[in-house]
DNA sequence: TCTTCCTGGTCTAAAATAGAGACCAAGCCT
DNA sequence: AGGCTTGGTCTCTATTTTAGACCAGGAAGA
C-alpha cells in the first residue's frame, strides 16, 4: 500500500452544507459533504467505466483491462480497491493454477447504474449540441486572435 | 492560454464502442466515445460543484470562489472556460469600475441538472450504506494486519 | 497626490497524482 | 530448463493541481 488510498474524502474541503439548501427550489437538503465525496469518487477517470464494464457481467482483472485498454494496472487496482471498499463491487479469489480474481457488482453497485445510465443518456442526446458549442467557441476565439 | 485546454477529449483513449452495445440488455448503443468525453468533464473535481452553485442563480467569479472555498483561481478559471466552451454556461462581462463578470447556466447547462440531481439523490440515499461498507472493509483489512 | 483596495485573471514553482513498465511467485506446458 | 500465465506491487517519470505572487486600472481615503 504505497500511497494508495489516503483519500480523505471531503476532509480537505469544507462542507458546503447549508449553502445549497435550496438547490433550485428547496428539495435539496444539506449534507452535501458526503455527497461530494461520492461524486468525487464517481467522477474519477475510471470508476464509471469500470462500473459499466461490470454491469454486463462479472469480469476478471485482466478482462477488465482488455475492456478498458488505456487503464494502467496501477489505476485499475486502485480503483477496484476503492470500489470494493465502498461496497460497490465484490472481489472473489479462485485458487486456480494461475490465481484468478473475479470482480462483480454488489446490489449497491447495481443501484448506482440507474443514475449513471441517465447521465449517459443525457450525454448521448447532448453531444451534438456540445460539439456545436465547442466549434462556435473555438471559432470566436480564433477570430479574436 | 498556457496549457489550459488542450483536453483531447477521447483521443487518447480508444473508442470502447461496440464493446458495450449491450449494456445490461441492449438499450445502450455504441458511440460511447463522445459520451466518455462528457463523463470525463463532468467527472472532474470542480465541474459538478460549479454547476450546482450556478443552479441557484448566476454568480460572479469571486462569488463562486466564496461558495467553493477550496478551489484555486486557476482551476476555477479553467473549469469555467471549459464549461463555457461546451455551451453549459454563459459569461457576461460588465464594464463596471472594477470589472465584473457574471456566469450563468445556459439551457443546455440547466438540462444537465436533472441527471446530476438524480446522482446527488442516489448519493444521499446511499451514503449510509457506503459508510458502513467502508468501516467493514477497513476493519477487515486492519485485522489481516 | 499618494496609497490602498477592488476586480478577474495569468504566471511560476512546488506538491500531489497518474502512468509506463520492470518485477514477483507459483504452477503449467514443451 | 525455459517460457508462459495470473494478479498484483514497486519505482521512476510525466502530467495535473495547487498555492500564491503578480498585473492593470479605476476608486476611495487622506
Amino acid at each position: 500500500m504505497t500511497g494508495l488510498r489516503e483519500n480523505n474524502l471531503g476532509s480537505a474541503q469544507e462542507c458546503l452544507g447549508q449553502r445549497f439548501q435550496t438547490w433550485r427550489g428547496g428539495e435539496f437538503d444539506l449534507a452535501l459533504c458526503p455527497v461530494r465525496g461520492i461524486l468525487d469518487r464517481l467522477g474519477d477517470k475510471w470508476t464509471t467505466l469500470i462500473l459499466i464494464v461490470l454491469a454486463q457481467r462479472p469480469h476478471r482483472f485482466s478482462e477488465i483491462r482488455r475492456s478498458i485498454p488505456d487503464i494502467s494496472k496501477r489505476m485499475l487496482t486502485q480503483t477496484l480497491r476503492d470500489l470494493e471498499r465502498d461496497g460497490m463491487i465484490t472481489r472473489r479469489v479462485f485458487p486456480t493454477k494461475p490465481p484468478s480474481v473475479e470482480y462483480g457488482l454488489t446490489e449497491l453497485g447495481e443501484s448506482l447504474l440507474e443514475p449513471v445510465a441517465q447521465l449517459v443518456t443525457w450525454a448521448e442526446t447532448s453531444q451534438t449540441k456540445i460539439a456545436m458549442a465547442r466549434s462556435a467557441f473555438d471559432a470566436a476565439e480564433a477570430s479574436r486572435g
